[in-house]
DNA sequence: TCAAAGCATGCAACTTTTTGCATAAACTTT
DNA sequence: AAAGTTTATGCAAAAAGTTGCATGCTTTGA
């Protein structure tokens, strides 16, 4: 399971929260590994638990305190044991394809209607991710040498949004027939 | 959830066992639904369970009894639900990407060779698809146009396939330094 | 001829993920 | 001034998914 190894790969380069590592998540692993703000406050309880990281309470005038999460030795100790051992293979759930596949039993309307939202919401999608490409194309080179790791996820990103949305308009095309 | 949904839309075409059914699920709907053969087999047991489809049991000679499983009129009625109301937007659970992405703590040579492994079971997933279209593609017209919702599902596979390999190509060169 | 792969299903235990709810103050929009 | 969003966390229960094991006969390949 990487969920775990997913929050230790964010807590190593910077300590910080729950809530605030739930928003770098969505910006950044959050494109392709799935999580939901339960499961993160979840697995940082039992890092914590199991010793992988630790965590100071943070009192905040004005605001609910907050829990500042960090590495420990350990936690990169079994950060780097996982980087270093094979992945389990990737897994998708795409029920839009289920349900095109299946589609000959739905209402064209209504297929027509929910590709086209999906349509939509990918090329918000899109859209998001080159402005983050932007920003880092704008960095000095020193910068840019620094991120080129997470680089390649975005521009992974990128690419399979685009794809999608070329398949998008191959699909509309004989969705609308 | 959907696996539900998926086993339904097979059965829709065709009574099938579990072990067929299984068999079939890996060359259409497993390459964007992602379920081990144990869940089939639960979610088979649960879907008879409640009305949603029903089986007889077939016994064999020299081989062991199958159950074949068919949708009931109620099985339709859900699947049809089922297919007009939106669906889950898709998940995406990719190890790699999370390795790559904290990747400067990894051994260079190990996640190279990772990579590599990978390019080698996408060039073969691509042209398992890659021959399915072939046969779609010699089909004459009228059995086209009957398969023309799953063989979008198929352009989805294979265009996606394509995106990953060159996607893979600029991540081995940026390894490599 | 011996091992491996295919046929066909499934229980039990465990882990992971999802869903729904709950709290509560401060700031922001209509 | 009321309504909604943001900040910040988490419990509890249910649903879904994974892992490991078990059975036993037949056919195919080395």
């Amino acid at each position: 399971m990487s969920l775990k190894h997913a929050i230790l790969v964010l807590l190593e380069t910077e300590p910080s929260s729950g809530y605030d590592l739930l928003k770098h998540f969505k910006r950044s692993l959050g494109y392709f590994w799935n999580a939901k703000h339960q499961q993160v406050y979840q697995q940082l309880k039992s890092l914590a638990e199991n010793g992988l990281i630790t965590y100071d309470v943070q009192t905040q005038e004005g605001k609910p305190d907050k829990k500042v999460y960090a590495i420990t030795p350990s936690g990169i100790d079994e950060l780097k044991r996982w980087l270093n051992s094979p992945v389990k293979p990737s897994k998708i759930n795409d029920a839009l394809l289920v349900k095109i596949y299946g589609g000959h039993l739905a209402d064209n309307d209504a297929l027509q209607a929910e590709l086209e939202e999906h349509i939509h919401t990918n090329e918000q999608t899109l859209n998001e991710l080159l402005d983050i490409e932007k920003i880092y194309l704008a960095l000095p080179e020193t910068e840019r040498n620094k991120y080129q790791l997470p680089y390649l996820t975005l521009r992974r990103g990128i690419l399979s949004e685009q794809t999608w949305l070329a398949w998008a308009d191959e699909a509309r095309k004989t969705i609308k027939k």
